[in-house]
This record gives C-alpha cells, structure tokens and sequence, in this order.
DNA sequence: GTTAATAGATAGCAGTGCTGTCTACTATCG
DNA sequence: CGATAGTAGACAGCACTGCTATCTATTAAC
C-alpha cells in the first residue's frame, strides 16, 4: 500500500507519519523507485503500536525508539524487555530530596531482600519506587502500611502478567505482549483504580452509586 | 518568612515560585507593603505537593490547579474529589478508533454491573477504562483475562487506598490524603509492579536475580 | 546610606510532537 | 500522450508547556 491508505487505515496524518519515520520509530517502506514506496501490515500494526504507547501510555517519542528496538532485536529476551528496556513511569526530575530517596531506597532494599525479589541490585525499579516512596514522605504522608499492601497487590499482577506474556505463540509475541501488557497495564489498572476508588468511597460515605 | 526562604527550603528556584503564584498553584503571601509578602508552614507544604504532583504524578500545571482548587473548598466532600476531580491518567488524545471505544464501554459498564460497583453512569473513569481496553484491542492483544484479574486486584487496592483516607484526623486531611494516595498511589503500584515483574520474569526464566 | 532583596509585569526560551511547504519526481487515468 | 494527483525527502515553522530572565519601583537590612 501506499502511505496515504496507510494513513486511512491508522488515522494518522500523512505529515505525521512521515515524522514517525524520520524518527525511526517506523521502518522505511520497501522502495519501488526514488520517490515511491510501498508499506505492508506490519506497518500498519507497528504504527498502532505507537500511537498507543504515545496516547495511552504518555512516553515519549525517544523512549518508544528505544522500545522499539529491543521489540526489532535479532535475539528477543523477554526477561530483559521486562528488567530493563522499560520505563518506568516516574518522571525523570529529581524534585524530592535526594537524602530523602537515600532513606526510601534502604528501605526498599529491606523490601525486596525480606520478599526474596529476585530483582538485580541496580535495577531502576528500585530507584523509581524508592523516589516515589520518598514523594509521599515529602508530602508528610506515611507510606508504611500501603507500601506492604501495595507489595502484596504487585506480586499478584505480576503473576497475571507474566500469564499474559506466557500466552504468546512466539518469543517474538511474547516480547510484545510485555510492551504492551507493562504500558497499558498501568493505565488499565490506574483506571479500575478509579472505578473501585469511587465504588469504596461511595460505600464508605454513604452515597448512591447512580447520583452525581 | 520571605520568597528567598521558602525557595531554600524547598529547592524551587525563586522564578518557579513566582510562576506557580502566577498559576494559581500557590496562594498569595500576605502582604506586609507594596512589594512584600510574608509566606509560611503552609506555602512550603503546599510548594511540596505541587511539585510531586508535577514531576511524581506527572499531572499538568492546569490539572494541578483544578486538583488544589478541590482541596481548598469550604466544603470538603472526599467522594467528590475521588470520583471527579482526580484526573484518569490516560491521556486526553483519543488515539483509538471511536467505535472500539464504544463496544470497549459496553463491556466496562457490563463488568461495573456485574461486580455491583456504585460508579456514577457518567463517571470519567469508566471512559477512561473502556479507551484502554479498546487500545488493547487497536494492538491486537486480548486483554480479557487481563480485565477480570485486574478487577480483582483493583478491589483491593481500592480498599487499602480508603483505609489510608480514613487513617486521616479531620475532613481536610482525608481529602489531602485521598489526593496524595491516588496520583503517588498510580506511581507507587506501577513501580512496584516493574520490580515485581522483573522477580517473576527471573523466576520463569531462570534468571538469577543478581546478575543482569 | 548603601547594598541586597522583593512584588509584579512582561518577554523570552527550551523541549516535544507535530504540521506546512517545497522540489523533483512518479503513478494513473482518460 | 498529457493532465492531475500522489510521493519521498528535506527543511522550516508552529502550538503548547513549564519554566527563566529582565525590568521597575520599592523596601528591608545592616
């Protein structure tokens, strides 16, 4: 196809996609001659990908690259993938006291060794979940007894999602379905977060459900 | 105490200061003279919580308004403000063909039926839900088992995330709480959930966790 | 009385994700 | 065959966000 019925089939702008080339975040469509070339389905799909992970999952257009490319390696390692070719959802500014994330990160340190984690001594999970923790220190709240629970509830979701990606045909599927499982996962579970928020609080405070 | 100090103490730049005043992130300093103000407790607290809801939460300057706006009426209603004002986290782009979203919905309001969920018809959060599914879709990825489970879980979190609220002393601090717990909440379970699915990746595949 | 700091106003700036325009070509249709 | 529409590639520009810099008139602090 050419890139305008690529563009009718993914509801991208042209201009747009031609950026997402120049970005590398779209391979180069087989050229027929200098100034023509042809695009396929897995165009299409990888072009949903993006927007997907760019809408949904808010990273940025250099993030999606580097994704990207470990989803096009010759060699796919899911466990990798998983560890540490994505982000992890925490802003890069440091706002929060960095003597205060000192703290918070011996204490997740203490988490994962208590929990028996098998999660590598410089993974970036741990640094991205001790900032946070340190945040709700920062705000004066105690995150003591939800960062238990919250452990609890993580090690049930990594079980599902690890199901998830075991249900993949292929190295190559399962690979994808970890990009895609870790990306949208934390807004689908953000936005059940929400709904139960709201059922939790109707019920503590009272209040009929088909009100507001 | 004046600009200079409430700018040490909390390590934003002066300008920023200025700026979020500007904004309306951040009541005026009582004025002494013309060109002086007096800030104190509670210009640093509050400066502290903007700045985790900007670079933790990731929530922008307009949305942060709005949130802090909620927090400071009179009347404070913690349902209100966990069912409304709390942003959805998934993006405003609508990214997703409009008709996935719909059939997506049908599906979301099946399951908030189903498990009995007291969310307002009109709720943000069940819109917010159905465009995720409906980008699981758009990848061509079957989140099914993925909703229920998550459901599951989200229950869960949804339970301790009102305890936490209710661990508060007054009204106002459980509509503080209710904000902090929700936008860190987001950040702190999506953390968790990396080093947990880093754990569980190593453990299917006999990775060990020390290495990488 | 000299120096530093301040409120308030206005302009500018860096990064991100596009969007518009131009050129030299090529496909397609009548 | 010619007219029209579409295309690759290059490059400039644009809208929005979150600041940052500069200026003026005034005030605090030593």
């Amino acid at each position: 196809m050419r890139i305008a019925e690529l563009s009718r089939l993914t509801g991208v702008p042209v201009p747009t996609i031609k950026y997402y080339l120049r970005e590398g975040l779209l391979p180069a469509g087989e050229l027929t001659s200098p100034n023509q070339a042809r695009y396929d389905d897995s165009h299409v799909r990888r072009l949903r990908l993006v927007r997907v992970l760019l809408d949904i999952g808010r990273l940025p257009i250099a993030t999606i690259r580097q994704l990207l490319a470990a989803l096009d390696r010759p060699d796919p390692d899911v466990h990798q993938v998983l560890g540490r070719a994505l982000p992890s959802a925490v802003g890069g500014k440091d706002s929060v006291d960095p003597e205060a994330v000192r703290t918070a990160r011996v204490r997740i340190d203490k988490l994962v060794g208590e929990r028996g984690w098998l999660v590598g001594r410089e993974a970036p999970a741990r640094q991205a979940t001790a900032e946070v923790l340190a945040a709700f220190a920062q705000v004066g709240a105690d995150a003591g007894v939800l960062l238990e629970q919250y452990a609890d509830v993580a090690e049930t979701v990594a079980g599902h999602d690890l199901d998830f990606v075991g249900r993949a045909r292929d190295a190559e599927g399962m690979l994808y379905a970890a990009v895609v499982a870790s990306i949208l996962g934390d807004s689908l579970l953000a936005s059940l977060r929400r709904l139960t928020q709201e059922h939790e609080s109707a019920k503590k405070f009272g209040i009929r459900g088909d009100d507001c």
